[in-house]
DNA sequence: TGCCATTGTTTCCGAAATGGAAAAACTCAA
DNA sequence: TTGAGTTTTTCCATTTCGGAAACAATGGCA
């Protein structure tokens, strides 16, 4: 049988991109891990690694593998954090994934009061808006934006999306507010990353509009401080701007259309029998911060 | 990190019932078995067998870990496989629990079939009318009838179930059909195991009838003898008794009520990211082979 | 009640494995 | 070409591992 600290070395490797680098990671010399992973390979009958003295890479069969003890590491971590009790505590590591500008927003100012309550916890938090691959990358769990969609992933809904257009009162006053959604053709608009297409839904049903304009940008974060500067209109998610509506800084146009209804912010993490404590307590910490009504909304 | 050997160990104590048992299976002496036992609590900090000379039992945390710890070993298993290039093909050993009397007439004789194409594989089939714990008594999968449950468990549909009311016709000589549902009152009703209350569906609507004859049994077989021989109506599954249909050995009463149609035959698993080929080739093979109209139903 | 077969545990010892240092082999970039 | 950083191989000291034997404890059976 395969032994564990095998795989363990092999994840670390992987994770790492060098043999050197895991061993420094683990404690171990260069020369175990190197002894270590040929005989994993021996083992197998395949080669896991494609190596040169200067990188390393995997092979199909190295990546399918690794997908899966990535799987089986987590399964015996959370296996003995059940059996010595620690079950109902957060322990260990937790990596999160979250979008950039939620993550900054949204995430990042309840950390604290999520650790002072889980003192052996560990968060690794990467905010990033690529769609990365959660379990080929190591993330426990990652918060998402978007459609929910079928995959081997579980998500849990934590809160629905509102999205609205909005400018500021500057803005109005200078361009006047639209009245129809074919004024829009009139106005600047200011598409955002991935959002190119708006998705709007109003008392004449749904449609779809190419919003085009003066400022092209993969940031939200730009175009959030673009129409707050007043340089047109945007389709905005109430958790972004939700603050700057209260204040009088944007004013929404158009009340009676919104963005698609079908986004949801959801939890997604991989499907498994026993979900870690780590995962789950922080799911339900997210998930009593925002719900049933999120704060931005009210 | 946990030795992978210790849990092989812990699982085959349990699952055999005895140190020494465990150890004459894998090639261990009970020295050594206890040992590492011994270790792995050590290391967990919690008891997970609670043993005396003669017996062993598992702890709560034990049975926990146990449930867990054989996800963890199918999964290493399975990742091997994919690794060797063997993950296309079953190989191992399949553990299948089925119902007795469907497994004796729909699983059994099709075996040698799906034997010849898979060599390297080997089937353990435990065939009981008990809703076992697959996960907890090892089982790679089972074979159910009966309404879907939502649980921790993938069913996957292999067929419909359809029940209906059969008789001899030697019986309807003697006794008359019955030509309204109210009439099974004066008939000779034949209960089966599990099944002492008939849920028909009918042209007015469904209703629950509780059979009351001369035979209670909790073998489906008996019940299958008998309503052949003549004895009475029963409700039976059209896999059970299609042959005596067509061969005119039964007859259908009130065709125009069958028995509750949310009952399906499915093949059953753990949730699992990964499953292996094993599990997959089998159900492949029976849903093919039942699919989509089952050979009973023709 | 008193064996006694069976099981789990401990101790000790030889065998096997593991980890590390050093040197060798190698790649890539400057 | 050189040099830094990497993987691999070769030994060697150390640790771990497995088994035999002795011991302890339990429960069945006469």
């Amino acid at each position: 049988m395969t032994n564990l600290g095998d795989l363990e070395i092999f994840a670390r490797v992987v994770s790492t991109g060098s043999m050197s680098a895991a061993g420094r990671t683990l404690g171990f010399s260069p020369a175990v891990i190197s002894k270590r992973i040929k005989r994993l390979e021996d083992r197998l009958g395949t080669r896991l690694l494609q190596r040169t003295t200067r990188q390393i890479s995997l092979t199909e069969a190295g990546q399918g593998f690794y997908d899966r003890v990535l799987g089986i590491l987590t399964g015996i971590e959370e296996a003995e954090a059940y059996a010595s009790g620690r079950s109902s505590q957060a322990q260990g590591v937790l990596r999160i994934s979250a979008p950039t500008s939620f993550g900054r927003m949204h995430i990042a100012p309840h950390l604290t009061g999520f650790m002072k309550d889980h003192l052996d916890l560990k968060l690794h938090i990467v905010l990033t808006d690529d769609f990365t691959d959660i379990v080929a990358d190591g993330f426990d769990m990652a918060v998402r934006i978007g459609e929910l969609t079928d995959s081997s992933l579980v998500a849990r809904k934590l809160a629905p999306v509102r999205r609205l257009l909005c400018a500021s009162p500057d803005y109005i006053a200078r361009n006047g507010a639209p009245t129809e959604i074919g004024e829009l053709a009139r106005h600047f608009c200011l598409p955002a990353h991935n959002n190119d297409n708006w998705k709007l839904e109003g008392p004449e049903g749904s449609l779809v509009w190419h919003p085009e304009g003066p400022l092209v940008t993969n940031s939200s974060e730009i175009v959030r401080a673009a129409v707050i500067a007043g340089a047109g209109i945007a389709l905005r998610s109430t958790w972004d701007i939700g603050p700057e509506l209260r204040s009088g800084q944007l004013v929404q146009v158009l009340p009676q259309w919104e963005g698609s209804k079908n986004l949801t912010l959801s939890a997604v993490y991989p499907s498994r029998q026993f979900l870690p404590a780590k995962v789950r307590l922080f799911i339900d910490y997210l998930a009593t911060l925002y719900g049933p009504v999120p704060y931005w909304e009210q």
